[in-house]
DNA sequence: TCGGCTCATAAGCTGGGGTTATGAGCGAGT
DNA sequence: ACTCGCTCATAACCCCAGCTTATGAGCCGA
């Protein structure tokens, strides 16, 4: 749906609905201290803005968030609800943020990291939030890019560890397998394929699907996998990015091909279904690198450890 | 950390470190629509002023987000990956949003549902935006509570559907599992447990634990769990809500019970480890219920469809 | 060369959210 | 019983972030 929204009515945005980042940090303050005022100095503001923020939060909403006394304040059963939906959009920032500090940070970090655009899009923002919270003094900065400029770098010293996906091991590097990225084909809940349990490949490659643009990662992989089941057939739409493939693939646009990665969400919450297709290999290896001989030590060490089982 | 921020110096909240959410909702369409014009236009703001913000996003992330260019603007690499970040904020939001329109809307709704607390914090969110991608005209009203208010209402016809958490269907109503709820043992990853692999329950039960309140739903369920293992042992701390409890275990206080859901976030991070505990049953069913005889249709039918395998 | 798209710049307004200062309940301790 | 210390509320004031409209300047294709 909001893929078409381009000429049309602006449909009134979350952010107008949902309150500020920093109303909901300090709810989760008033939930943990128990008290306005406690919660203000927490998150750094006077009292009556505390105060002020939490009401016209309640008035946003329309629920009652806190019962307010001489005492201090209690959430309300509802506020207790909607703290823990609050949380969920707290972590999400902060997992931004952790992203973004990386992303600044150039050189003279501690750690610095190159991984490849899936790893450095669903994995490694969780991982430098614990990170954050087990070695808070490691500042690290992340580098993004393809496998192989990934590669380039760690080869040529400018990153101290890598994430890459692929068959192998590249050149010059040793590795650690860390976990595994599938492909899966995916249909609104609403496809007639949905209901399928055991599609065969050939069906599957003959049929128009939403796909990345030829030269993409996902699409070498799927590309091969299906050449032994006929070869892929036209693609009903070729986008530049897996969002743009995911917001088709949920509005229904037709079958699309993506990493498990990209759609667990979408998965959970049933706005995507997986379709099961019987004997055909879409996996590849997700694997951190480093210099040939030098075992990863300190900071990376300590990244690496956090990375064990990534991808189910 | 953040447990103790009380008295101390605030600590600059992410708030300020992250962008805003109309702000990343600006950079999403920017990233969907190709254009700075189109994008203003689809969140309903005039081009000068999502320029000007996208400008400030980039000067506040210290990494540039957009080419800009007379032919339309593209995402740079860094821009990809902040996108995808961003997306994950705004879907927590979009949770939060759903959530809290059930909450407000009382009455006169299309569909009336009570759940669980459990249910209501971890589960509805999401089951909430993918019904409204699939039904966009179903106004949904929420009512937490514990599972015995959530059965008085379903009875009372106050709820067309309710969902609770418990070994058993409540007096007077049919009821379908959709899934399960586990209690695990988690440990934040630098405590000693987190290199143990199966535990016997006698030494848990004689642990000092980080558990909510006497009454509590999960503290039930341990406690009589636990009888055949020589009983629950003193508390360590006793907190009034599941968030609490999973903070104390993240900043290392101690052992806590808790819900696979509660924690799974936690888990997937690795900022808390979960203990296997070798033959000690912690499962309660997750229920659907309904009044005896009626069987779900219509809208409850609807979002009863959905929520098929909540839980692993 | 014109028309249509792009983005940038300029000037001015507005209001949300902040501050400090102060008052008013409630409860615990002496 | 009084007072201290916590709680939250109210009032008056201020400021700047972000909005708007109006306009200009590149680039491209017909």
């Amino acid at each position: 749906m909001s893929e078409y929204e381009a000429g049309g009515v602006p449909e009134p945005s979350v952010a107008r609905r949902v309150p500020d980042l920093a109303a909901l940090e300090l709810l989760l303050a008033v939930a943990r201290l128990g008290s306005l005022g406690r919660a203000a100095k927490a998150v750094g503001v006077s009292q009556p803005a505390a105060s002020a923020r939490i009401r016209s939060m309640e008035r946003q909403l329309g629920v009652a968030l806190v019962h307010r006394s001489p005492a201090g304040s209690r959430l309300t059963e509802a506020g207790g609800v909607v703290t823990e939906w609050a949380r969920r959009v707290v972590e999400a920032a902060e997992a931004f943020d952790a992203g973004a500090q990386a992303l600044r940070a150039r050189r003279d970090s501690r750690l610095r990291v190159a991984a490849s655009l899936t790893v450095a899009e669903y994995l490694l923002p969780g991982w430098l939030v614990a990170l954050r919270a087990a070695r808070p003094e490691t500042a690290v900065s992340l580098q993004a890019g393809n496998s192989a400029a990934v590669a380039a770098q760690v080869r040529a010293g400018s990153a101290d560890l890598g994430f890459v996906e692929g068959p192998d091991v590249p050149a010059g590097l040793d590795g650690a397998v860390i976990g595994h990225d599938r492909l899966l084909v995916v249909v609104a809940p609403s496809h007639t394929w949905a209901r399928r349990s055991g599609m065969p490949p050939a069906e599957v490659a003959g049929a128009a699907l939403v796909l990345r643009e030829q030269g993409s990662g996902t699409r070498q992989v799927l590309d091969e996998a299906l050449v032994p089941h006929g070869g892929l057939g036209a693609p009903l739409l070729e986008l530049a990015s897996t969002t743009a493939v995911k917001s088709a693939a949920v509005t229904g646009a037709g079958p699309a091909v993506l990493s498990e990665l990209a759609v667990a969400d979408e998965l959970a919450a049933r706005r995507l279904v997986a379709v099961p297709v019987a004997g055909l290999d879409l996996t590849r290896a997700l694997r951190a690198v480093w210099p040939r001989g030098q075992r990863p030590s300190g900071p990376a060490r300590d990244l690496l450890a956090l990375t064990r089982g990534a991808g189910p």
